[in-house]
DNA sequence: CTTGGCTCCGTACTTAAGTACAGGATACGC
DNA sequence: GCGTATCCTGTACTTAAGTACGGAGCCAAG
């Protein structure tokens, strides 16, 4: 990473992160980033570990973790407490396989709705609607 | 459905059709249900088909259709309309395979990445944060 | 040394799907 | 005919993750 250190201001920062300026701001406000303690008057200067840090949040999100759970994720940022950073990523692999299931669900649900649909033999309504309106659905 | 027409208060119909009254309340502005049209100084007295409407909804959305879709859907309501409520659900399909396949994704990732948490050879830090610092997930 | 573009800070708005509540009217049970 | 349960209406709050904006302040180029 050849980087000029602490260079840049809060809108390179925000490119070079690729996120907005907002965004920035609002994880100041959130504790993901640290607060930008200014002599006041002066302009906040950046650098590549805060690019890092906010690529590490991006990369948590990807995998479903919410700003708090990020949150606790940086506070393990140094690395030495493998068991608690464990268990979160566990926690959230079993969300995901929850959600996994109910869309599973969903998705047989909705292929036998649309053959069901426009397969009208002698029916005068919409079975698609008509099933809806059943509410037989689990 | 043994059910007295027009029998039911607001309080009776939520409870009925396994809502509160605040969602009766949120679906009227929402154009869901239609508004209490009441000659003023009366209440509004609901029926089963008042209760049909609620669970239609419901139901829907447990489909993962949101409530302006809802809202499509029953503009259909007459079930003569067999090809555009097929369009309708085919896209909310597709939709759900999308979330399927990110999720997909996302578990592999989860799994490996626990996988590597705790089977620290001799580094000293997490591997599991250490992943996400590196940013080389999708 | 002015001008235009960033930056700073605080506040308010956004979307979705409700939930909560205040203040007043009405209806029902006894 | 009184108490209270229920209703009606409107407004504001909730969560999550930002987005938008307004008024200053700072800074660098010309
Ligand atoms: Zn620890
Ligand atoms: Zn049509
Ligand atoms: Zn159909
Ligand atoms: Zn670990």
């Amino acid at each position: 990473m050849p980087d000029r250190p602490e260079s840049l201001t809060i809108g390179t920062f925000a490119k070079a992160a690729g996120v907005n300026v907002e965004t920035i701001r609002f994880y100041q406000r959130r504790g993901l980033l640290p607060q930008p303690r200014r002599p006041y008057g002066t302009i906040t200067r950046y650098d590549s570990a805060d690019v890092a840090r906010v690529r590490f949040v991006k990369a948590a999100q990807r995998l479903g973790f919410s700003l708090d759970e990020v949150a606790e994720l940086l506070r393990l940022e140094d690395g030495t407490h493998c068991a608690e950073a464990r268990v979160l990523a566990e926690r959230k692999l079993e969300d995901v396989r929850g959600k996994l299931a109910d869309l599973r669900r969903i998705e047989t649900v909705l292929v036998s709705t649309v053959a069901r649909c426009g397969r009208r033999r002698n029916a005068v309504r919409c079975p698609l609607i008509a099933t809806l309106q059943a509410s037989n659905l689990q």
